[in-house]
Parts: C-alpha cells; structure tokens; sequence
DNA sequence: CAGCAGGTGCAAG
DNA sequence: CTTGCACCTGCT
C-alpha cells in the first residue's frame, strides 16, 4: 500500500482489504460516529480522526507523516498482509463466502484499558447502548481531544481517572450491574496489576487467566481484549452468533459449546483465528445466520 | 407488558 | 465441572 502525505492530510492510496464500514462496523469497536458513508469520526489513544474514503483512497485529515507513522498505521492494522491470511483462511470452504462478505476488514490494535472497560459493558448489551455508556464514561472521567462540528470529543478515560468513581457516578453513566466490574478493573489497574507492559509479556493462556481474575471478565471478554488490545490473533472470541455460525457450518447444525468450538476453530484456523472469527461474526450477524 | 440483547457470577446439582 | 438463573437498561 502507498501512503501519501499532501502537506495536510495523509492519504492512503488504493487502500488493500480496507474498508471503513466493514472495519468500524464489524463489531470490535465502539468508538466511532458515522459522518456520511465511508466517513467517520473516531476518537483512539486521545487523538480525534476525521477519515473518509474518498474515490478509490482513503483521507485522514490533518493526519501528518509522523502521526500516521507513528500512530494510525499500526491502529488500523496496515502493516499486516490481509490478503495473505484471507487465501489461507478462504482454504476453507465455507468461510470462503464470510471472507468475501466482508473482505475490507481490519482488526484494530485498540488500547488496551479501553478495549477491556469497553467489553466488560458489552455483556448482556446491545451495541448502540455500549456506545453510549462509553460516551458518558468518556465524557465524564475523560478528557477533551477536540471539536467537530460544535462536539466536543473526548478521549477514553484511564483508569488513574476513574480511580474513586462512586457507584451512583458509574450508573448514571448507565453502567448497570457492570459498575462493579468496572470498579474491580479500576482497582486493579490502581494496584498495578494491569499493567500492559508487563502482561503483554505472557503467553496467551496466561494473559488470558490473569484478565479473567477481574469481576466481569469470563471467556468472551477476555478473548475480545486479548484479539483486539494484545495482537493475539491465536483466539477466537465466541459469542451467541459465532456459536451459531460455527454451529450451522461446522457441527452439522447441532448446537455445540464453547469449548468444541474452540477446539474446532484451532484446528481449522490455528494463529489466524481471531481473523476469521471477524469474519464469520460479522456474517453470521449481519445474516442473521441460526437466529 | 413480558422478553430480550455480542455474558458472567454465583449458588446448586 | 456443569447447569440454571438474575441482572441495569432501553427497545419492541
């Protein structure tokens, strides 16, 4: 791919297995506001980014060299060779059509703190309204990062910010029952015991029991922060429509659990997992695929 | 108005 | 170790 600086904005040109819909809307992310089509507004790591795809390239306004090189690239994932793990996973038949169903996404490199607060609301939610309690976290223990058409955007709160966060404040955020697993999270981070220098260090297995120690982390929260925050593409986040998917194309349409899955998913996908859990997500869900 | 949504903790078998 | 149920909240 070629990357363009015009001496305002970066442009990527001819972009590869990137799409901004399909990347924003597949589900690992909820920080985002569509302008238009293919325009977004997002807010990651305290930068605010208008970016649109614009003919057959995509513009990140007021995005210079150093800040694309030094930030979005890896955030959006461009330096990974996409159309190499889509003909590896497209080996498989049926996960030929999920791949061409959606074949601009990206995984984001999302920040690691956000990412699990973030998928600690997502349980027992519903995507609009995981939106809007990150909002309100955001704009509450967050900070400004910019403007855009009279908004005020803010970044996503770290957890020295939220350290104290009463109840009564977590729930007028409408955290719900989370609050407390919010707070659990909170804590920890305050003691140290989520420090992502040091956790990123593990092997997955065990990064993965050290973030289920936190109130209202299980298996799918886990394995989202692990994919999306910790570049651990080896796993396979199962929620209710991976498990239906998975299900229907690979155990005869007889419901299977969690852990058959699992087993299933490496053996068929091994380290690119996580890519196409991505993929058949956003087509089960999209499809209505079991439901 | 009951039921449910990209799950998880907790109490029981 | 596996199963069943409650859970904030807002929408249908």
């Amino acid at each position: 791919m070629n990357f363009i600086y015009d001496g305002k904005n970066t442009i990527i040109k001819e972009p590869e297995s990137f799409v901004l819909s399909q990347t924003f809307e597949c589900g690992q992310c909820f920080r985002f506001e569509k302008l238009a089509e293919e325009h977004y507004i997002t807010v990651a790591n305290g930068r605010l980014l208008e970016i649109k795809q614009r003919h057959g390239d995509i513009v990140l306004y007021g995005v210079s060299e150093e800040e694309f090189e030094g930030f979005w690239k890896n955030y959006f994932d461009l330096n990974r060779d996409y159309p190499a793990i889509k003909s590896i996973l497209e080996r498989d038949e049926t996960l030929n059509k999920a791949v061409k169903y959606a074949s601009g996404i990206r995984i984001l490199n999302q920040e690691f703190f956000e990412c699990l607060i973030s998928f600690i609301i997502s349980q027992n939610n519903r995507i609009p309204m995981i939106k809007k309690v990150i909002k309100n976290l955001s704009q509450k223990y967050g900070s400004p990062v910019g403007e855009y058409n009279g908004e005020v955007f803010y970044s996503f709160p770290t957890a020295e910010s939220m350290l104290g966060a009463s109840q009564e404040e977590l729930m007028e955020c409408k955290t719900g029952f989370r609050w407390k697993y919010i707070t659990d999270a909170v804590n920890m981070a305050a003691e140290g015991r989520l420090e992502y220098r040091e956790l990123s260090k593990l092997p997955t297995v065990e990064l993965k029991e050290r973030l289920m120690e936190i109130k209202g982390v299980g298996t799918k929260v886990a394995d989202c922060v692990l994919l999306f925050s910790c570049g651990r593409s080896e796993v396979f986040p199962t929620d209710v429509w991976v498990k239906r998917v998975m299900s229907e194309l690979y155990f005869g349409g007889q419901p299977a659990d969690v852990k058959a899955i699992h087993a299933r998913a490496d053996e068929l996908f091994g380290e690119y997992a996580g890519f196409a859990q991505q993929y058949l997500f956003n087509y089960a869900r999209d499809n209505k695929i079991g439901a």
